[in-house]
DNA sequence: TATGAATGAGATTTCATTCAT
DNA sequence: CATGAATGAAATCTCATTCAT
């Protein structure tokens, strides 16, 4: 009897797809709820039945994929970093189940993330790159205590470890604009982790005055 | 005895002014020329007198740092980059003219690159940084295949040098947001430039196939 | 017992109704939204909501007008004007059915018209009269050529075939502008016509050098 | 010791000319005297001393055309009209002397002409066609009563008379619009008032009932 | 489930006009 | 003789949001 058609899911799926096209081509503040729900059959009223507001729209979108980011880093954040650090250099390929992780939760939600690091100006999520920043850079701090315990007349430079986290997520960023693909991606991450915990061992101390 | 006894200028500096505070804090778009001129004591008519609209308002505010700032890459550009890469490194603080220089334009002009580099979105600006990248590309590539021309077996990464450049441009980016003062803004960026350097001399060249 | 029972489209009619009154006071580009929108009791996200823009709304009070005046012209310029134009003024009342027609699209949509025709200027119709006039011109110039073929020594004189056809336009708008009903504007436009249809069949060639 | 060079007049001269480009192009309303008087290298305070306002600009630049053309109105119709109108027929190049007339008043002032009878919507002459239409009408209409004072069981045809004015009036602005040089002007323009004469004499009148 | 209607507050921009200097 | 500064009112348009149905 029912002259609908549509299944239940499906026009709530189709506001996420166009509602992903349209931050991924405006950003969220220039995003346009009308254009979105028009182009999804349906109206702006749809957005409020099913997400709230735009943010709530916006957390539809890249939800799945930020709790998968999350997970990703909680785990690592977790795991026991008492990796020793004096021999590090000697095995520098430790770091690349992370970075393969990562890599792969990016490639899974190519379009979300691309999003939620670089078009989420304007969105509740606009400080995630930040936060994310925040909690790697104590993890990293912590670590760099244990190291800086472990070499005499050394103390953690606060400023350069900060610095290179920021480069670190940056080059996450920069991966996935452009290398459009996960083989390639990889190819590239690779050296450059191994150049940032180079790094990272170099200058993440300096001389105790 | 009047009170309206204004110096010429001082309404379009008061502009000048509010707007900065208003780019700083809200960036280009989402910046109110209505608040920025009622903050100033003016009508949004004023803003159209002097500056012709949005985007001359917000060259009022940029366009003398920018000036400057694209000065000094020009002449980074131009200078004979015929260096001796392969004994670059041991003259390592050779780049500090031009960081001191960089530094110094940055910091005359704190909060006006603070807007060019970081809120000129949706402003005439906003690829800015994607120019200069570019232009640092460019002329970094041509630097590296001079290089690479000395060195058996060897052939430029584009990729890599790509990505070196943008942390190099961040870097600087990344002072700006986190020293407030020159001296200890150097003090930074002395050694990320140390590290820079090195690490162009390293992964600048892949092997050939 | 509530008072905001409206029907639908009453609010999309009295936009068009109140559109119209200022339209045909003020004309296209001196027209206030605002006003409009406030003496129908609403604002002016409503038209944009109904009408798109400007000119949608415009659309909306003419539309109707000038798909049937089109349409009447569409089948006029459609007929086989094969009409033996030697012995023309033998039977001058021939025009009459298109006349009639036109009277009748006019009348019916008299405000419309106006509009149309008259207080366009700005909007997207603004060159419609124009394009009549085009159209009606190359349809005269047709069958001014058959004409003179049938005449030895005469063409087709374009200037005053091109003159005749502006002021029968013209006519028509006069008549509507100064007899209010049908009757007096079919009586009014007759003798018009025929002395058009007399001056066509005079003026329309000239002397072949 | 004198650094202005100009002499009085010329700055009053240059807003002039640039004022009737101005209005030429976007007619009264439209025209910015912003543009106007930035493009003569003066500003918009400048038209406020030599023309009190807008519309004096407007009167600045037609006004002349405009005493001039008034001039030969009033005269044709001062004149004394009491030529025999029975025998009219007879000598239809009489009206040449007026029309001959008109055309030197309108190619003399072509620019402006065209701008008070086509562009002059909004300003205080746009009413200006019309009081034209007025008092040839009215003009028209004494002759008419003569004439049928003569004629036995006819009487003047208002509407159809007021009409042959409007076409009278318009054929001089089409011929302004589609002849841009006097001679061809007025090879056009007689064979027209030749036709408009004939139409007069034959259609003025009606039957008395 | 969703729509369709409508709001209200905002945006940038344009303009004729004024007036002290 | 003319400027430069500035106003104030208006314009069109956009948008997220609400809500009765």
């Amino acid at each position: 009897m029912s002259e609908k058609i549509t299944d239940n899911k499906e026009s709530r799926e189709k506001l996420v797809e166009c509602a992903k096209r349209e931050f991924l081509e405006k950003g969220f503040t220039k995003a346009s709820l009308r254009k979105i729900s028009s182009e999804a059959g349906l109206t702006t009223g749809a957005v409020y039945f099913f997400f709230g507001d735009k943010n709530g729209l916006f957390e539809g979108v890249v939800g799945e994929a930020l709790a998968r980011l999350n997970a990703v880093l909680e785990n690592h954040f977790a795991q026991d970093i008492e990796a020793d650090l004096l021999t590090y250099e000697h095995h520098s390929g430790d770091h690349d189940d992370f970075s393969e992780e990562l890599v792969n939760v990016i490639y899974d939600h190519y379009d979300e993330m691309t999003i939620l690091l670089d078009r989420s100006a304007g969105s509740k999520y606009e400080r995630f790159v930040d936060s994310i920043i925040d909690k790697l850079d104590s993890s990293y701090i912590a670590l760099a205590e244990k190291y800086a315990a472990c070499v005499p007349n050394k103390r953690v430079n606060r400023k350069m470890l900060h610095w290179l986290t920021h480069v670190q997520i940056n080059a996450f960023i920069h991966m996935m604009q452009h290398e459009k693909n996960r083989d390639s991606a990889l190819h590239f991450i690779k050296p450059v982790m191994d150049l940032l915990i180079k790094a990272w061992m170099e200058y993440s101390l300096e001389d105790d005055v």
